[in-house]
Parts: structure tokens; sequence; C-alpha cells
DNA sequence: ATAAACCTGACTAAAATAGTCAAGTATATA
DNA sequence: TATATACTTGACTATTTTAGTCAGGTTTAT
């Protein structure tokens, strides 16, 4: 199970965004820079945030991004989902009452996966970006 | 964030290897019938169970594998340890001090991707092969 | 002897990932 | 108003990973 890097990008650069967030808009050449992530990947990224209006868009010089909403309103889960990072622990189709590789029904393990699908969604929910930045404050000290 | 077939096939095939455990060997061909997987793919993932002593061969004719531990001594740790599915969620390697792409410090939000670690290792730490075929049975009544 | 079943290593097609590249459009400011 | 900055969009591609297949073994109960 790996987290791909579109999924550790975006609240990566979220983060960053939020720290500088209130006073002018980010922009992603400064964020590029800061975390090191190409400038053209993130720019993919933020098409996608802006879409799920976690971001807002400034355009021309002195122009960026910035937070929709508030830091705490903003958690892992809606990021993960504006960027199509999903947890999948099966093949099949959920609305489906097949299994996978098109068995008749589903597997032995499959409430196994559902569980698994869902402590991880509950990590997800649980954090905001709110607490990314306390956390990273503290530490700093 | 997905799970692999290898990790979700290694799971399934011991589960049903342990419902019919402690009477005779189990051979992959049953298996691979009964769960609707590769036989040449279960010899690849038996090989690595084998090989982390989680199961036992019985060669010849009647022969199969056979739990090599009591079922609840078999954790997912273990079973996911022994054919490689890892739960990753960083590129950087842990020792190392620098962060991923080579920058010299890890980044702002390393400490989240380690607690997430953490919490999905934790689901693979309290379940045993034991719980799944509890639960399993609960299910059938 | 033979068939069932384990054992091993190499190989490969397909999918997913992690980007790059090219060609724009909008706007603050000099 | 010229221009540089920064967002916008869509197509393209190299690399890696996954999910197997395939071809050849070896062991042993009957
Ligand atoms: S995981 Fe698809 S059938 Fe259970
Ligand atoms: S994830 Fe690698 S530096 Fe933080």
């Amino acid at each position: 199970m790996k987290l791909t890097s579109k999924g550790r990008y975006a609240v990566m650069a979220l983060v960053d965004l939020a720290r500088f967030n209130n006073i002018n808009p980010v922009s992603l050449r400064d964020i590029s820079l800061r975390q090191g992530i190409s400038l053209d990947y993130l720019e993919q990224i933020f098409s996608k945030l802006r879409k799920k209006e976690i971001v807002q868009s400034v355009r021309g010089i002195q122009g960026g991004y910035v937070l929709n909403k508030k830091a705490n309103e903003i958690k892992l889960t809606n990021i993960f989902d504006a960027v199509d990072e999903k947890v999948k622990t099966v093949q099949c189709k959920k609305e489906s009452k097949k299994g996978c590789n098109g068995k008749s029904t589903k597997c032995l393990t499959h409430n196994l996966w559902d569980e698994l699908e869902n402590h991880i969604n509950n990590f997800f929910e649980q954090k905001s970006l709110e607490d990314l930045i306390k956390d990273n404050r503290e530490r700093r000290i």
C-alpha cells in the first residue's frame, strides 16, 4: 500500500499555502521552490483543488492561490478526494453483489477489506489542515 | 492507496487453508479453484510464506500446505511482511536524515505520514488469522 | 512407473504513476 | 499600453509497478 506523490504533494502544498494565507495569494512558483515540487505538476494538482473549491485562484501578476475555507474545515478527506487519491482495498465494485474476477459472490475476506478501508478513511476524516499547521508550530519550538 | 492483489490473495488463501487445516495438507490446486486465484501466482506467494515459516509444505501426491503456527499467532503483519506487501507513505528512507527528492531535511508533513503509517500498521498488528476465521463463521449463521 | 503436487526463475503485457511540454489567458504595475 | 507574472488547459511520455504467465524442474504416495 503506497501513498502516491500526487496525494502527498497536495497536502504538502496546502500546508505551505496555509502558513502564508491571509496575507497574500501564494504563487505556485513559491511553493514549487520551497517544497521542491515540479511547477507543472503543482498546476495539475491545484486545478483539481480549485474545482473542488478548496482553494481560490487570483490571476495576473502578484496572483496565486488562497484557501477557500477555514483551515479547520479542510480535512485530509477533502484534499484526497479532490485529487482522486482514494483508498482501494479491493478490485470489485462496492455496489455490485459480484466479487473480484467476476466471481458470483464476495470473497471470504471481503469484510476485512471493508474494515481496513474504514480504518484508513477515519484517519483522513479526523485530520484537518489546521491540525497539521499547529502540529508543525509545536515541533519548531 | 491501493492494497495489491498479492497481499489480498495471500490473506484469502491463508484463510481458506486455515479452515481445512488440522485435517490434511491443503493443495494449492484446491485453493486456486475455490478462491479463483491463478495457481502459478499462488505458488509464488506460498514460496514466500514458507520461507517466512508461516506455512509448511508437504511434497508429493496428497501433499499441500499446512499452517506452521497457531492461527492466533499469525497476524496480518506477518503475512504482509512475508509477501513484501508494505505500507509506504513516503519516498524517502527512514534511516536517512534527508528528505524526498534529495532535499536536505524532512518535509513539513513528514510527521503526518509517519502517523498514517503507524495507524495502518496498527490495524495489521491487531488482526490474526483466527480473528478472520471466527468472523467468517459468525457471518455464516 | 506415474501422477499429483510442490519448487524455481525468468519473462511479459498492461496499468498506473509521475511527471513534461506546449500553447494559451488574465491582470497588476511601470 | 507594454510586459512580465502567474494562472489554465490538454496532450503527451518515460518509468515503474503489478499481476500475472510460462517452462522447466523435484519429490513422494500409491
Ligand atoms: S475483495 Fe472482491 S470479492 Fe472480496
Ligand atoms: S515525506 Fe520524504 S521528506 Fe517528508
